[in-house]
DNA sequence: CTTTGGCACTCCTGGCTTCGGAGTGCTAAT
DNA sequence: ATTAGCACTCCGAAGCCAGGAGTGCCAAAG
């Protein structure tokens, strides 16, 4: 219950307001309230408790004469207070389990699978993002030469292979000495954590097997890339079906979703701080931070490596959306997704 | 000129036709015609002479007393015959020797920062398809223990890593077994070419080590994923820009599109012929033998390393796109980055 | 035989009006 | 506090009209 009089009426008619607008996505009007939904009072009582939610700020109407459709904070509350949560349906719970079953055991071409998963299961479009090098922990690196003065570098993690790196050198380096000095940064580095690994390691190293600079900047290049900086890789999947959605019958509103889609940045800008949590987080319509996206929602749940929370599996679709049931379905992939590589046999 | 009596008025008059209709996006009249170029004759004439490309299926007609649009024949010999090649404007062939020049050294990297480039100057939907592994040379293999008994196979190519693979073994084997069987395969098969290394030449290798199936199974699954399958990635770019055509002011028309986008399949059945020629191609229409993409064209050129054709870069846009200009734009991006590949501080 | 001016005819487009219906807000009665 | 009743608002679909763009065809001219 809310401070400002939320009594069990209102927040019962606010509630119903944002179920029958997710399904029907036509403003709800009083009568249909108290015809579908048996309310007990007249549509006039209802109609004088609507009144009072508008001006609360949890509905608005999009014209007068016309019914009303949740705010953000009307949305906000059924989300916080008002839903009840939903179980996977059996079926569902089929899908996910046989469907990730099946995949991959590479770890990027999983990720792949589950978002494309989620967007048909959802209906909307999903994303993920990929496991940041910083969560891993660094197993194998090497250094191997593939034309006189070039070489690449290969850092292998916890994860699987996460990063190469090409370099070049100013004089010739002989193969057995890129495989001494890959030996030594095994030695020194084996299972250390991506992040705790720093430049002064490798320096170090180098300069023990008495290498030049060329070579350190090259491993460091590699361990930054397999760091990889802020802003991971964004799996996306099923942006057609947002088409369905009577919200965008106007093309104008899709061009905004679809650049931001194509740029990845301001997707993971918008998840990141979910990261930290381990609860799923729903971000609804202007709290995206972004005026482009204002009639959208995203749905975010963390998925894990072992104790650690190592990527984010998404939702985005209109505002009006079926907020308990993709919460369900996201959690559900997610944990299935989590144990999936928590069973050992994907990295 | 084509057999069925294309005299060198009808050709202007095609020409024409096609040229103010991408320009414009509406039906061509004939009056447009006789003010807008000097053709020397009356508006009735020209009327005529539209009537006859129409008989022959060069033009349609959306409605009785509308302008003519050309059909999919009409494009078609407009492309062959017809049009001025372009040459690439200085600003463009600046545009992309700039961004090329500043772009990563990773191929994968390159080739969709390549992509989002043609994407932008085409202002339509670039996609390419990144080098298969067929045409690379080997260059080395390394086995790697990541856990007791897990391990990644990583084979590097001509053009830098191109595939890893997990592997799990029944039975414990130590690191310097692993490092031997690298070392031994390395040895028989350095500098091949890719599609001649048969898993004969694993199998003979990992007996001779005295190792078992299991390892063999992982090497072989190693090399058949670098040398990956028919269809490789696609990298797509722009599908925002599509939207500004009016073409695709009906949500609908996209809903193909984008899904066709997201599965990449079908983006490569349409180029994968195109592989084979040195020339651009080009593709109208109902030519992309899908019903969905009928008033879409497609041009593709191939790009090289060395000698050979190792990609392609395309440009999807509505049927009614700039022919000359696009394959100008694709050719040129296309030829600077072969050249980037070429001059080998890419890989 | 080709070209062209003229003209009737077709069909699309945009604007305008109209009308019904859906919903609300308010008031007065319960 | 609830509710029946009613006036009022506003949207949206349907219909209608006028204008205009463009064609096809004919008959005359080169």
């Amino acid at each position: 219950m809310k401070q400002p009089g939320l009594d069990e009426r209102k927040a019962y008619i606010l509630a119903t307001v944002v179920y029958e607008y997710v399904a029907t996505a036509e403003p709800v009007a009083s009568q249909t309230l108290t015809q579908k939904y048996n309310l007990g009072v007249s549509s006039a009582t209802v109609r004088n408790e609507m009144a009072e939610l508008e001006a609360a700020g949890y509905l608005v109407q999009p014209h007068t004469s016309a019914g009303r459709v949740p705010s953000d904070a009307g949305y906000r509350t059924y989300v916080d207070e008002l839903m009840q949560p939903e179980a996977l349906t059996p079926g569902d719970r089929r899908r996910i389990r046989d469907e990730l079953h099946d995949a991959t055991r590479e770890l990027d071409d999983l990720i792949d699978q589950t978002t494309r998963l989620l967007g048909r299961l959802s209906k909307s479009l999903a994303f993920a993002t990929k496991p940041q090098g910083e969560t891993q922990r660094f197993k194998h690196v090497q250094l191997i030469s593939i034309a006189p003065r070039t070489g690449v570098a290969i850092v292998v993690t916890s994860y699987g292979v996460s990063a190469q790196s090409l370099f070049e050198l100013k004089a010739d380096v002989c193969a057995d000495d890129l495989t001494r000095l890959s030996s030594a940064l095994n030695a020194r580095c084996a299972n250390r954590l991506m992040s705790e690994i720093g430049d002064a390691d490798v320096a170090a190293v180098v300069a023990e097997q008495g290498l030049g600079d060329d070579v350190r900047g090259a491993i460091v290049a590699a361990l930054q890339s397999a760091r990889a900086g802020e802003a991971p890789e964004i799996a996306a999947a099923g942006t057609q079906n947002l088409l369905d959605q009577p919200e965008f019958a106007d093309v104008r509103k899709l061009r905004s979703i679809l650049r931001i889609v194509e740029e990845q940045r301001t997707l993971y800008d918008i998840v990141a701080d979910a990261m930290t949590s381990e609860n799923p987080r729903v971000k609804i319509g202007h709290e995206l931070g972004n005026d482009e996206l204002s009639d959208l929602s995203v749905v975010t749940v963390p998925y894990r490596f072992g104790p650690n929370a190592i990527g984010m599996l998404s939702i985005l679709g209109p505002r009006r959306m079926p907020y308990a049931r993709l919460l369900a379905l996201a959690s559900g992939t997610a944990e299935s997704l989590s144990r999936r590589l928590a069973d050992g046999d994907v990295r």
